[in-house]
DNA sequence: CAATAATATTACAGCCATATGACAGAAAGG
DNA sequence: CCTTTCTGTCATATGGCTGTAATATTATTG
């Protein structure tokens, strides 16, 4: 706990702005700024917050979405997120949870409330790092050491198709596109031809091969790929 | 999400209908046109639509009776309602929403506006069917892991022939014409055989037989195929 | 029951999606 | 600076999928 937190704060109203703001770097948390969702973006792409404070309103494109949108990124899903919304209704509140937001605060809100939630979050992300084991049907992958093994043996993987693995292993059974996986392994603003991914799943299972455990890669034709541990 | 949206616009005003025609198509949506509510529910009857705009006042049947009526309606009550109304009064709208309008778009109203509440209500509904997995009499269907099975066995199908269950299972009791499937589950613009879904119907009938519930796929003489639970 | 229409079934050739191997440039590491 | 590894793209191979037509079967009609 002793090093500083950073929030970004995503809001285009300068009262609550400047609340927030004061509130926080009292708490002693650092603060990182954004008026709009596409400035939120590029904040969290030059360096990634502990914590996101999003405003159901915003002037382009709304909170809900931008949540969303990174929730599914691979890079941003660990970030937890609060909702700052004027309504109260339960529906949004659920369209919000289900997108995968960890908490609400509803305006207005006292600042003692605000902190108690950041940290309540916070402490609830605090165990959930990503570099929890991850292990199925023999195949183990950790993501603090960067290595992967397979009942005991070793198995290497260059940097890209660890990643691809690492994305299988935490989406396990679900189809993902060829567009879907550039999305989400290499990133959103990415060029790159579609058939590369067949090429970096081919040099994920050409490795997996050798330990026999490439059928959990799985083709799905006209549909892309899947990892499974079914056959 | 990928799929195409079918609207069904219940209206007998030319210049409504022209801009909603219009907007609609803009924004890529697929539409299906009815000007009373006798045409709205044989087009219903023809292809079930993913969503309804109905306009209160029309020649025959009054817009909120036939609401009433298709939110009775086991086969017809899941799809999601906008109301296009002249009048703002509570008490209309009151009464729309018992009857179980999703909801309200008054006149004069922006193309904007109308897109807006249609996304909001699909995206409402969308939970119901996009992930959730379909079954039916012991056929599973299940569209985010893109696998199909039957009391546990595995099902294996083509790419044509999932989509043509999956349409079948999303539009279950209901007779399509070879035409309507083409539209459906090919796609509008593909100029095929009306003939060649014959052949469809017949590779996902042998693949069904193996597992022994190919009677859910239904001829119906001169009218087409129909999906049903009941023999 | 014959004649006709609609559907079922089979066979097949072209096409399209994926698999695979090779390569040049980029990045990383020594 | 050189070596090594990694990356993205292309060309080619392969196999499955698709649409069509030809033929068989079944239902409908008079």
């Amino acid at each position: 706990m002793s090093e500083e937190k950073y929030i970004l704060v995503v809001d285009d109203e300068p009262a609550i702005l400047d609340m927030v703001e004061f509130a926080l770097k009292r708490t002693g948390f650092r603060l990182m700024l954004a008026e709009d969702s596409m400035q939120a973006m590029s904040r969290i792409a030059e360096s990634k917050p502990d914590l996101i404070l999003l405003d159901w309103m915003l002037p382009d494109i709304s909170g809900v979405d931008l949540a969303r949108r990174l929730k599914r990124d691979e890079l941003s899903k660990s970030i937890p997120i609060i909702m700052l919304t004027a309504r109260a209704e339960e529906g949004d509140k659920l369209r919000g949870f289900e997108v995968g937001v960890d908490d609400y605060v509803t305006k207005p809100f006292s600042t003692r409330e605000l902190i108690a939630r950041i940290n309540a979050v916070l402490r609830r992300a605090e165990p959930q790092q990503d570099d929890a084991g991850l292990c199925m049907r023999g195949l183990e992958l950790d993501p603090s050491t960067h290595r992967v093994g397979f009942e005991g043996e070793k198995v290497s993987l260059g940097p890209t198709e660890f990643r691809l693995l690492h994305f299988f292993m935490t989406h396990p059974e679900r189809v993902y596109s060829r567009e879907q996986l550039l999305d989400r392994v290499w990133g959103q603003n990415v060029y790159i031809e579609e058939r590369t991914v067949d090429v970096h799943i081919r040099r994920l299972r050409k490795e997996l091969a050798t330990h026999g455990c490439d059928k959990m890669i799985q083709t799905v034709r006209g549909a892309g790929y899947r990892f499974s541990e079914q056959t």
